[in-house]
DNA sequence: AGGGTTATGTACTGCTCGGTCAAGCACACC
DNA sequence: GGTGTGCTTGACCGAGCAGTACATAACCCT
């Protein structure tokens, strides 16, 4: 009996993704949000509620997107760390290929929103640690399959990778080149490769 | 002749900087400025010129302060690689000590005024060009003391170790504990300690 | 075809924003 | 001690903000 929407709501939601993730949360109006979604604030009102929740599910979404991206490519399960690698190199070319300097809106949302919103916090908390879950199975199957020290702590291995890809995030933000990108990517490459256990120290 | 200002302009300087890096830019009202430094708008105005302004002068102030830091911890130069982790530690310290989560302005400044503020990014990229190099001279120690294998890329080395100081920037923000981000200072000097060419890849 | 229900568009609210400005004030110099 | 300079103060501006109210429109079901 209701007259239905006539918008997508999903589609919506991405539109106000891509704002908040150029602009940020405090530099991005009601009007943006209408402009770009093509809702009139009625609606927006009607639909999601207030600014915060709209916020939220961009967040929401854009974190669900990048756990999609990231389980396709760990999907490839008998590469061991070279799996992880390939994870270190998408965000790079992510990176690169970010002309408009969006940036990772996980960054984005936790530099700005933290600690004024745990919600932010907290979804940005669990995306994260599921980034660094993918990375350790990866590690350990690397392990297994010799092409990684077995002595090396793979938790912390793989929070060191994550941490490279959150490093690598910030650094492309400040202009970083690719090659500089790719030199971070070939020289973690090159020590855990040539890891190997002294003696004396564990 | 004229009537002197009877405020300390460092003084003031500071305080805003101490807000925006509290709230961001876009956050931050100029009636937050005027109570935090104490003094009246027009002050401000007369004193600094516009918002975007302020800002800058607070981030040059925040740039110059952490050059300052880092340059005391690189002077002891006969330590080698381990003055660079020892940079590490302090960024590890500095971030868990943060507990107003208030975090480091260069990355919120990256993120939130770039691509937007050109002077931002050049600032930052300047900045952190600055770390780089003193992480540089500290590998290039460390080879030359043995520490540190000579075949490794001291440029790459030091950026893949600047970037792990983000990564540990970004990860704190998203409440990552002490051991978490001390477990990345000790897996990266194990990498790095238990390093050997392997005779097959260079 | 009509009615119930919800979506939509728009005008509007009260507020706060960044920024201005004029009037007075305090000091260093004469 | 007067005078001029430029600092300070606080009222003020138009614009834009988040959010609301309400009349109207569109649809499904009966």
């Amino acid at each position: 009996m209701p007259r239905p929407r006539k918008f997508h709501e999903a589609t919506a939601v991405r539109a106000a993704r891509d704002v908040f993730r150029r602009r940020g949360y405090a530099a991005t109006s009601l009007t943006d949000l209408s402009e770009a979604t093509g809702l009139g604030k009625g609606s927006i009102y009607n639909t999601f509620g207030d600014k915060e929740t709209i916020y939220r599910r961009a967040f929401h979404d854009y974190c669900q997107e990048s756990i999609a991206t990231s389980d396709a490519i760990f999907a490839d399960a008998d590469s061991g760390i070279e799996t992880a690698f390939g994870y270190v190199r998408q965000i790079i070319d992510e990176t690169v290929a970010d002309a408009e300097h969006m940036g990772c809106m996980i960054a984005k949302a936790t530099t700005e929103r933290v600690p004024e919103s745990p919600a932010v916090l907290e979804e940005a908390g669990r995306t994260l640690g599921h980034m660094q879950d993918l990375l350790r199975v990866s590690v350990i199957r690397g392990q297994a399959a010799g092409q990684v020290d077995s002595s090396l702590d793979s938790a912390q291995l793989s929070l060191l990778m994550l941490c490279i890809t959150r490093g690598i995030e910030a650094l492309g933000k400040a202009d970083y080149t690719t090659d500089d990108l790719r030199g971070i990517e070939s020289i973690i490459r090159q020590l855990i490769d040539g890891y190997t256990p002294t003696p004396a120290a564990e």
